[in-house]
DNA sequence: ACGACTTTGTGCAAACGTTCACAAGGGCGT
DNA sequence: ACGCCCTTGTGAACGTTTGCACAAAGTCGT
């Protein structure tokens, strides 16, 4: 979680782990809202958000004492009091780099623009893609970047490109002026101190998944390999990955470049 | 992250943040070995994976001691023992619930079988998809849920239909014996116990870029809203949200239901 | 008007995670 | 064969997060 180590320099400072939930709680009380739900209290809250009561109260608590004792917190006001702290209040313009088939999954995404994101523009490299309707917008040329972040005042980018693209495309943007970087790409990101990147990684989502599938099969047996012994260094690679297909790593890897030498 | 609170009885027990972090190491020797590079000291092994060297050496500790002092990590080894762990010298056998936007996407990425994740069947509940072709998968009937998944002792189940089927296939996923279910849909799912829930949900990420991007927007200004006085509980909803858009919550909410009055 | 009941807000301790800093260990040059 | 130098592995300090348990505070019924 912490990219940057919280320079905080803001009000009270509320913890990273509080905000991350924040946005679920959010969800959760407009869902309320929507059954005309007048008033929630910590228990049924956190039951439908899938957390500790205790929890919820403490990072409710960092916003503020919104909340009446002997009878729970009023949803409308509280749908309010989160969204303003998380600057739901404003619009956030938003350019989307990539229009393959993440990028227009993305493009056609309701839930996008339900709170707040508004995307400014949709930029491709592809001649192929550019100038093609998605969802409303015309694809741009990804040359024009700077112009697109630059002429609607954006601080967020998504980045939907393949890997090898993604940190050029990040540094164009970190040059613009985005500030917010959301990375789909499996890449380690570079940027200076003061952007803010997130990543969603599902492969990684999915070994983690993979993990703990394994646990819950190995009850019991830990037949030791017979690779103790072969600890000679090699050049090659290739008998490991015994997945049965040859296709191993493709246009998943093949960056992370940077500062591997450094 | 402690969703299920880790009855660990496995191995020694390792750490789940140090779990979430394996796939990063494994991705970043995968691009170490492609440039046919043999050893890996923690210093360069932590930039590529862009974390700390200290926590990068902790974490690997935790699967034996494989490296050598003064030399660092031979790539190839690593690479086995790191696969190893995270369950990935076998097939996963994977099942996608919805052929949307995001179903389509999914089913198009090559990063997903490149880790050994084998779509062993799309569902789609929508007569106008089932049938249709989708990265040489041919779309089944949602209905063949429990078939699709016990005739491949699938495990591990992708949910990418609307927030509002997402319970609905989750149960029928556990109930066809998944026991590690991803899910996209913007819905706190209750499974029982010893199934995991891993979420990705893009709105929560942009919540948290716009949080930060706020922060640094708002270097001084505490201008107080006269909401402080408005206490009253009320019916209605619809004065917030001045995100200027009418569409507010749309298909993104309306289910969480479940547990709000247990 | 008051007391019983409900629910918040929080002090505190335990669990978990991160980072520092360094001793132990091993290769490599001489 | 020895000692220098490099890097691992980890003990210990520190920070963050979680969850318990309860006093403070307010509501609601009578
Ligand atoms: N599709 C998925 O479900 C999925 C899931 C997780 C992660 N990802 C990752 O997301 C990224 C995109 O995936 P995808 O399936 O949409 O790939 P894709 O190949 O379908 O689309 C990539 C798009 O980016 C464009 N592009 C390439 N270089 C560019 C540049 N420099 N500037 C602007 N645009 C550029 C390409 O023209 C293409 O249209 C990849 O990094 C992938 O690993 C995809
Ligand atoms: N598109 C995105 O970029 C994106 C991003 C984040 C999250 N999501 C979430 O992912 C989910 C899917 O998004 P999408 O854009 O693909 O939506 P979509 O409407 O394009 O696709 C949903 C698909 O699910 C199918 N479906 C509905 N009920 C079903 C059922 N009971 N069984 C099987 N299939 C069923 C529908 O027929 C449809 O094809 C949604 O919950 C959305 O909120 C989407």
């Amino acid at each position: 979680m912490p990219r940057r180590p919280a320079s905080a320099t803001g009000s009270p400072g509320i913890p990273e782990a509080t905000i991350a939930r924040l946005p679920v709680y959010l969800r959760a009380l407009y869902a309320l809202a929507d059954r005309s739900i007048a008033t929630v209290s910590s228990d049924e809250l956190a039951a439908a958000a899938g957390v500790n009561s205790a929890k919820l109260r403490k990072d409710l608590s960092h916003l503020g004492s919104y909340g009446t004792r002997g009878v729970g917190y009023d949803v409308e006001y509280l749908v309010y009091q989160v969204s303003r702290e998380l600057g739901l209040t404003q619009d956030w313009p938003v350019v989307i780099v990539g229009a393959g088939n993440l990028g227009r999954a993305l493009a056609n995404y309701g839930g996008f623009a339900s709170r707040g994101f508004r995307i400014a523009a949709l930029l491709d490299c592809d001649p192929a893609v550019v100038g093609t309707e998605i969802a409303q917008h015309t694809v741009r040329s990804a040359a024009e970047i700077e112009d697109a972040v630059s002429s609607h005042g954006v601080s967020i980018g998504v980045i939907a490109t393949p890997a090898a693209s993604a940190q050029h495309v990040c540094d164009r943007l970190v040059a613009a002026g985005v500030t917010s970087i959301l990375n789909f790409a499996p890449v380690v990101l570079n940027v200076p101190s003061g952007v803010d990147v997130r990543k969603v990684d599902l492969s990684i989502e999915l070994q983690i998944l993979a993990f703990h599938a394994q646990r819950r099969t190995v009850v019991a047996s830990s037949s030791e390999q017979s690779w103790q012994a072969r600890r000679a260094r090699r050049k090659t690679i290739g008998e490991f990955a015994d997945s049965g297909g040859a296709d191993g790593l493709d246009a998943d890897t093949g960056v992370e470049a940077q500062a591997v030498g450094t």
